[in-house]
DNA sequence: TTAACAGCCTACAAAAAAGGTAGGGAATAC
DNA sequence: GTATTCCCTACCTTTTTTGTAGGCTGTTAA
């Protein structure tokens, strides 16, 4: 499942979607349009902001923005992030692969069926951006 | 991801497919060939055996052993029964709905993309059965 | 140049979940 | 009736999740 922070991450990102070419939108105004706690979002708008996905501007004016249009934002990108793995095994994920215990890969059929739950999610996550979530 | 329960219930359960029809097999025998925690074991068969998929029994010559064999067990009911939801929102799950918090489900675009990733995921994990990881 | 503004950063803390352990009880076989 | 083996409940530890606190740093504009 994915977590909270992933799932407001969400909500924050299509909020700012659909105030691209506003310029750049205060925290406080997605939490309260959102209701999402204040900090919480803090911390989620400034991991997303470290990954590329965000920009910001300190100030009066200042705020979060998308760096890029909204279909140009997988959702894959995002669940990286915030939830890490999207893999259901350490050993068949592409960006956070870790060796598994107990288990040789080559003779391990867990792996394989894994492998293919793995690049049929990834099909959908990686060509879905945030454009095809939106609201409106 | 799957949790260790989930990963060490594969273990068990594709160890007693592998010795299907050589009667019950003791719990300590799998935890050794398998190397896993007895008494960790013992609470993840004993809820297998709960939930329909394994039997038991007790006394000189008991043990586990599949009620069914290993190509009528789909790797989705072993994981539902130990780890819960398989889709990655509750307002998608099959079998754990829960309504979303701060989501109207006919206008939340991440519900219909998740529904689809939910589908993609369970035509596999529901037709792939112990039978399909077996090492042998 | 300074006051208000708004994000940046670190640390902490509570709650929940995951992972694992202990020990006696109940059924069964011999 | 005793050894065997699963059953059951409760507990414990560690890790992860979720969230909070408070000061720091850069920016704007009067």
């Amino acid at each position: 499942m994915l977590s909270k922070k992933t799932q407001y991450a969400f909500h924050a990102l299509t909020y700012l979607a659909e105030h691209y070419s506003e310029g750049p939108v205060l925290i406080s105004e997605i939490s309260q349009q959102r209701h999402i706690s204040l900090k919480f979002l803090e911390n989620i708008l400034l991991e997303l902001k470290k990954a590329g996905i965000l920009g910001s501007k300190k100030g009066k004016g200042g705020g979060y923005y998308l760096i890029k249009p909204a279909d140009e934002v997988p959702l894959a990108r995002v669940i990286r992030v915030l939830d890490g793995p999207i893999a259901l095994l350490p050993c068949v994920s592409l960006n956070y692969y870790e060796k598994c215990e107990n288990c040789v890969e080559e003779t391990c059929g867990l792996n394989n069926v894994m492998a293919e739950v793995r690049d049929n999610t990834l099909k959908i996550l990686e060509n879905k951006t945030l454009k095809d979530i939106l609201r409106n």
